[in-house]
DNA sequence: TTGGAATATACAAGAAAAAGTATTTAGTGA
DNA sequence: TCACTAAATACTTTTTCTTGTATATTCCAA
């Protein structure tokens, strides 16, 4: 996973270099979710959703655990620093960038009682 | 050039997703440079190192003077803060990333007598 | 005007990444 | 056990990127 600061940085910004990938760690950086989310969230079929997070976690940008059986991705406890810069950066974004915030709303308004919605993100929504 | 925030973001991360381009990023970072120096401290071959750029340049990362034979590149003088935002990462990586510190070694080892170091880097070499 | 240097471009080949379809794996619950 | 759902993986095709070789362009200087 540590193969040294120039793979970890290209590894970061190979992350960042599709649309897709793009907007799911916009979404994430909200808060966990689970893969159907995304789905529905992104409008992607299953297996495209299902790939990018796959690459996602082979480069260490995110993590996932068992849920029933949904699976939640989520970013990883401790985010580098060059990452977390890059997060900021997204957030900054969403002001212009109308698909971010188009997703962000689609966020806003899912059903936060399904049972694959994580408690992290239920009390999330709440607050 | 403006293709709206989506395609900017993106041509920056696609810029900075590849090891040759970062490494000419963090060199312009301190300056213009022409490309035969370019490809001197990179150590790559001048197609190599002139299509990279001609990619950077289509991006919009980096622009180009006429200055008798040679081509100096820099980088814009208005930089989006996304880009900005980046450099200053790539600062901070120098001080574990060898590859970037070695490339400003080389950097300062120029002769900067040569005809083709530009008037902007001899001043800011003398410094 | 001819030759040489610096750089770019065209074209072809190869490698890597992405997308789609179909299939598989896990977990759940009747 | 069987059927069902969520998600991952295998395999194939397509697209995109990268690289190399060769050639062209531009500018200079003799």
């Amino acid at each position: 996973m540590c193969n040294g600061p120039m793979k970890d940085t290209l590894a970061v910004y190979k992350c960042l270099c599709d649309e897709t990938r793009l907007r799911i760690l916009n979404l994430l950086n909200s808060g966990p979710l689970c893969v159907c989310h995304l789905q529905e969230i992104l409008d992607e079929s299953q297996v495209r959703v299902s790939k990018q997070l796959a690459y996602m976690k082979r480069q260490g940008m995110v993590t996932v655990t068992k849920h029933a059986n949904w699976r939640i991705y989520q970013l990883p406890e401790s985010v580098t620093p060059l990452l977390t810069e890059n997060l900021k950066c997204l957030q900054d974004l969403r002001t212009e960038g109308k698909i971010f915030r188009a997703d962000l709303e689609k966020l806003k308004r899912l059903d936060t009682s399904a049972a694959c919605v994580p408690a992290a993100r239920k009390s999330c929504c709440e607050s």
